[in-house]
RNA sequence: GGCCCGUUGGUCAAGCGGUUAAGACAUCGCCCUUUCACGGCGAUAACGGGAGUUCGACUCUCCCACGGGUCACCA
């Protein structure tokens, strides 16, 4: 077979060779040890936590290093095509804060080793695709989704092993006389690889996550180019990470399949293979029983339910960093203040079999990570939340932000700083009974309690309130509002002797913040009274005591 | 079916041949406290099963079971 006459009629408009590419994409100009690794997602509009669990953890392994972390976008698949996905993607990674030193930004590309879309590189591929048909090492199937569709069917009948491969490659050997005839009927045709691998030699490898893993050869022609001339996943990876100079793979261990097809075409362009990381996949429980997150099945996976319900970017971040690398939480404990940037991250501290999702895990370290914000940060955070999903409370926020501060405030700062929330949804409820809008009294009085000892209470606590009272007075005239009813002012009193008193302090400061805040429950009273105000505080009062009748 | 990866408490997980098998979340007590939240103290709870190797195995080897991935002109 004249290898170089398939080439010249496969590929005729094809005149660059690998030399000219490597003149184009030159080594980068980096220290010693500096990774160069990139997030490399199919825009299909749906962006999910496994994007950032990969993005993140490329990321953190460049940017340690003083390596080049970057964005391609592999948009091979013409059916999956979404128009405007990749610009949501590239607002959603900005969101999360996954910092891209180049590659395909919302204005175009930046970098000098783009195009960082792939289907703006077929030419690239094509150069490629021409040398390894020229050396023998890759040529043209005109198989129909049929034809292929048969083979399988008779190789599971034969109980073989699946695939297009050795005996069953029936374009592989084919003379030149036929693929000609085929060319010259226009039939649609997809460049394969010749596969000289055999499933009967097995070699160790090195996975920067997995550790020692056993390789198969693979001796199945794989699909280079698809009959559209553009490249398969398996061909565009090993062009481009090897002219993009990428070091370090990290991807999901989906791949870990292939891995054998990698290395093979690595070898059979004379590409310096890369390290490469397979991280484990994200599982979640179902009933009793784990099972990979999915997109389908699991709105948790999205990453849209996150914003949805308020998750500050921060939480999910740190969330993301504490599944992939456990010692974090330590770290985080240790230095808490410090920008999660500086935790050094360890792909070998990665687990191999993957993590699960932990909702209520989440929930922990966002309250966490929001008891350590300031006021104003979490004032910007939720309007912005706000404004696209309760444009009502938006307005209300906006009506007045030193109120909402005010309330944001309580129990912030300081050694125990409060944890009532996690979320803006979550703050969002809790800011509620702040507002006469959204104020309602949710729970009720206790069977128990007595109706005159409550409206006694109120009534007292309305001829002696002042606004202008410290803590200390304030909370002395409840007292004297308790003992004069025949409630222990001092719950040590009440403990000692509790069947002398009609009940406690405790009582008398529940009737109160029921009438004031419609709940049993409630941050310190006098705090939430001083920024409620007077007016407000009185009026629902009132409204309690006609409310008792 | 072939090939590959994985399996420590309910969950995330330390551990890398000798440990009382960390810690966190969750759960349950107690303390603090005008409620709640926070915080403090404590409790329950684990090496999938079976053979080896070894003086000794959660750690090494093999087999089995279970879970997962993959075998596309999808990534």
């Amino acid at each position: 077979m004249d290898y170089k006459y398939l080439a010249e009629l496969l590929f005729p408009c094809v005149t660059l060779t690998p030399e000219d590419m490597e003149k184009r994409y030159p080594p980068r100009n980096l220290p010693e040890g500096a990774v160069v690794s990139r997030h490399a997602p199919s825009p299909t509009g749906y962006v999910h936590l496994g994007n950032i669990v990969q993005s993140l953890t490329s990321e953190r392994v460049c940017h340690q290093s003083g390596g080049v972390m970057y964005l391609r976008i592999e948009d091979t698949d013409a059916k999956r095509e979404v128009k405007g996905a990749v610009g949501i993607l590239i607002d959603s990674l900005a969101h999360y804060k996954i910092r891209f030193d180049e590659g395909a930004t919302a204005d175009g590309d930046v970098g000098a080793y783009g195009p960082y879309r792939q289907r703006q590189r077929r030419d690239i591929y094509h150069v490629y695709a021409k040398y390894l048909v020229q050396n023998g090492m890759a040529y043209p199937c005109f198989c129909t989704a049929e034809e292929l569709a048969a083979i399988r069917k008779r190789q599971k009948a034969e109980k073989a092993n699946l695939g297009y491969w050795g005996p069953w490659a029936v374009w592989r050997d084919r003379p030149i006389e036929d693929i000609e005839k085929a060319l010259k009927e226009g039939k649609p045709w997809v460049l394969r690889f010749r596969s000289t691998g055999s499933i009967k030699n097995k070699y160790k490898f090195y996975d920067l996550i997995k550790g020692e893993i056993d390789i198969t050869e693979n001796e199945i022609d794989i699909v280079l180019l698809k009959s559209d001339g553009i490249p398969t996943y398996h061909f565009a990876h090993v062009v481009d990470d090897h002219l993009m100079r990428t070091t370090h793979v990290i991807r999901g261990d989906e791949w870990l399949a292939s891995l054998p097809v990698h290395i093979q075409l690595f070898k059979a362009l004379g590409f310096k293979l890369p390290k490469y990381a397979h991280i484990g996949p994200i599982m979640i429980m179902d009933g009793n029983s784990k099972r990979k997150i999915s997109k389908r099945k699991d709105p948790q996976f999205g990453l849209i339910y996150y914003r949805k319900c308020g998750y500050p970017v921060e939480s999910v971040y740190e969330y993301v960093l504490t599944i992939l690398n456990s010692n974090f939480e330590d770290w985080r404990r240790a230095n808490p203040d410090t920008p999660a940037e500086e935790f050094r991250f360890s792909l070998k501290k990665m687990n191999p079999a993957g993590a699960l999702f932990d909702a209520a895990k989440l929930n922990d370290i966002s309250k966490n990570v929001v008891s350590t914000m300031s006021a104003d940060k979490i004032y910007a955070d939720l309007l912005e939340w706000a404004k696209e999903f309760e444009p009502g409370f938006a307005r209300a926020l906006e009506a007045d932000p030193d109120y909402a501060k005010a309330i944001i405030s309580i129990g912030r700062g300081g050694k125990k700083p409060r944890k009532d929330y996690g979320t803006w949804s979550e703050l969002r409820e809790y800011m509620k009974f702040f507002y006469d809008d959204t104020f309602d009294v949710v729970d009720e009085y206790p069977e128990e309690a007595d109706k005159s000892d409550i409206k006694a209470t109120l009534a007292k606590f309305l001829e002696t309130y002042n606004p202008a009272d410290e803590q200390g007075v304030w909370f002395d005239k409840i007292k004297a509002i308790a003992a004069s009813l025949g409630y222990a002012p001092e719950m040590k009193e009440y403990k000692q002797n509790p069947g002398t008193f009609r009940g406690s302090i405790a009582d008398i400061s529940m009737f109160l913040r029921v009438a004031v805040t419609g709940k049993l429950n409630s941050p310190d009273m006098y705090t939430v009274m001083q920024i409620l105000g007077e007016a407000r505080v009185r009026q629902r009062i009132e409204s309690m005591l006609s409310r008792l009748g």
